[in-house]
DNA sequence: CGATTCTTTGAAAACAGTCAATCTGTGTGG
DNA sequence: CCACACAGATTGACTGTTTTCAAAGAATCG
């Protein structure tokens, strides 16, 4: 049993064909570090699923700024929602933060899926559902919280990931300086 | 032809049949300004449909601080996604800011009529689709843009809306105090 | 009109950003 | 293996912005 395979069997329940079948229309692909999967630009025209490594998704501002909108590690998705769904050129990019192995699926091959397998379609669901919900919560945290609570917040959130990013990526999904999280994670270490 | 029935059509075709069943199935319901449709700890079991008038959705923080997550005017849906789709107590209330008109419809009547009306089902996930889509690009602004930035992006985004709600609530719908929010606003009728 | 809600303003303190310098660890090519 | 470049992290001094607190000024509503 492969690691797609549990992934799916963990959200809905699945006949063996379909596992299968889902398994066999995805591409494989494996990149090196700092490879980009998706240009600002470009039309995002595949849902990616991170097998091994890690993804940021992120936007660049007209003063050359990046914001991490959210990393993909092992057993998430990215894309950007807005261009898949409509076809439009992307405002994102995703790269490779580690070499990383991921399949991907054109949204022509995952409408077919979803027209075959209906376990398919109500995981996708879930899957929008849960990232909807958790953009909610981000705001909620981003316009209520200070600084050192979102920072708390993002560690709690996701304690594998803010190991294996730089600080500085973690400042930017964040929404403060690099100087100013060095700062807010030293004040942390102090207090132990 | 209703408001509802001018929504939905503008959003996805719909045979007069088909209007008449939606319509029916809502409950209608008016309620003066200030009065509550939802309270933290309660289970968001409707969806709302804004005919006349204006809502918010607020979270409550543990010191008292109240964050507008989002308004809901004319033609708008509020709901608390989350509580809606899990059937948990919610963190959010809905609360009416203006005497208003809508219409609300429980779960399983929406369900009932999804099956039954394959383009009720279509504009719903449309409509997610564009609640998340709006939600990361108010990510991207809350964590790459000045305070001033954000008010003017939420006056574009939301140019009637701004006028008919306090600005104390902008502010907290921005995450910034009201006093922040009129100094900024000073700023800007200055430069005119 | 009085009460309530909302907005503005001022001054001080807390906080975050900027700029520049330094320090650290990693990895590459000679 | 070393030297060097490079990416990343930290620190200090300074500047600018936002919050806080307190008070007063509008606007709205019964």
């Amino acid at each position: 049993m492969n690691q797609l395979d549990q992934y799916l069997r963990s959200k809905v329940q699945f006949a063996d064909e379909e596992l299968l079948r889902i398994q066999t229309s995805a591409t494989p692909l494996t990149v090196r570090k700092r490879q980009l999967l998706l240009r600002a630009g470009d039309v995002c025209r595949h849902k990616l699923f991170v097998l091994r490594g890690l993804l940021r998704v992120y936007r660049v501002s007209k003063d050359g700024t990046e914001s991490v909108m959210w990393f993909a590690a092992e057993s998430q998705w990215a894309i950007d929602p807005e261009s898949y769904t409509t076809e439009t050129p992307s405002h994102c990019y995703i790269e490779a933060l580690e070499d990383t192995a991921l399949l991907l699926w054109t949204k022509e091959t995952m409408n077919e899926l979803f027209a075959a397998i209906l376990p398919f379609r109500q995981l996708s669901d879930r899957v929008r559902e849960e990232s909807h919900n958790r953009s909610l919560q981000r705001i909620y945290i981003n316009i209520s919280h200070t600084a050192e609570e979102k920072y708390d917040a993002f560690v709690a959130d996701n304690p594998t990931v803010f190991r294996r990013v730089p600080l500085h990526m973690v400042a930017s999904y964040l929404g403060v300086t690099r100087e100013t999280l060095s700062r807010i994670r030293h004040k942390h270490h102090q207090l132990r």
